[in-house]
DNA sequence: CGGGATCCTGGTAGATACTG
DNA sequence: CAGTATCTACCAGGATCCCG
């Protein structure tokens, strides 16, 4: 991000940034949650995650590595095996993200349903006009 | 999204990016971040967020409505004036949004202190070899 | 003042093929 | 098995102009 100014420089809504950021993304926080179940290989999370290509899936892993989140553990065997977990930061992190699926479990109905009548609403206008 | 198969049945996993989808992208959560110290108009969420165009901002506040997480208030004076303020489900959500702004907090130094052993070792790698 | 309509760009992610 | 490399497409978001 590039934000600056009122909402740039205060240190709570830029840290919102940052974590958004992170975990924002359209894996990521896929990743994380998986991971919160325990550690798994490259191709488990592979088959884990449908519809995630090998790409995206080593550019999340490496970004969330990078950020001390997920730790990578080589095993030089032959075929290699490669384990994925989270480290203690990624833990807290995971149990955040939990805690936001609480919220869109509860609110799931809601926001169907405002969005349902928002749309009908709308369709009740162009037809108006 | 449209993530189909093991972690897309998965029902909680699939709520995670319904709320990711939700206030994921680069404005909302800091609409809803600066909408939870209270109601502001158009015009003060335009100059607090620096950086947002007008028409992000619109776009912004119009899915926030949709989904029932922000209400709109037109009051038809010339010049009109209209307000936004967070629903009771919006309120619940800027306060998950909170706590991750305190997980950021408490894990900034350690984030971007992992980063830069990891470009370290990176840059080491490349030299070396 | 508070938008809507239109056009355009850049980065993110998908597809595919190849490798130690 | 666990990646890397390359190429492409799509759309979120920015810029600009206009309007009630």
């Amino acid at each position: 991000m590039d934000v600056r100014g009122p909402i740039g420089r205060d240190s709570e809504t830029c840290q919102l940034r940052d974590v958004l950021d992170r975990v924002g993304d359209k894996w990521s926080a896929l990743v994380m949650a998986l991971l919160g179940q325990g550690p798994r290989r490259y191709s488990e999370l592979h088959r884990a995650i449908e519809g995630i290509s090998q790409r995206m899936l080593t550019l999340t892993l490496r970004g969330l590595e990078r950020d001390g989140l997920v730790i990578r553990t080589v095993t030089p065997t032959t075929p290699p095996r490669v384990d994925y977990a989270l480290t203690p930061a990624g833990r807290t992190l995971s149990i955040e993200l939990a805690s936001l699926i609480r919220w869109a479990e509860l609110h799931r109905e809601y926001v169907t349903e405002s969005r349902r009548r928002y749309d009908e609403r709308e369709a009740l206008l162009k037809t108006g006009a």
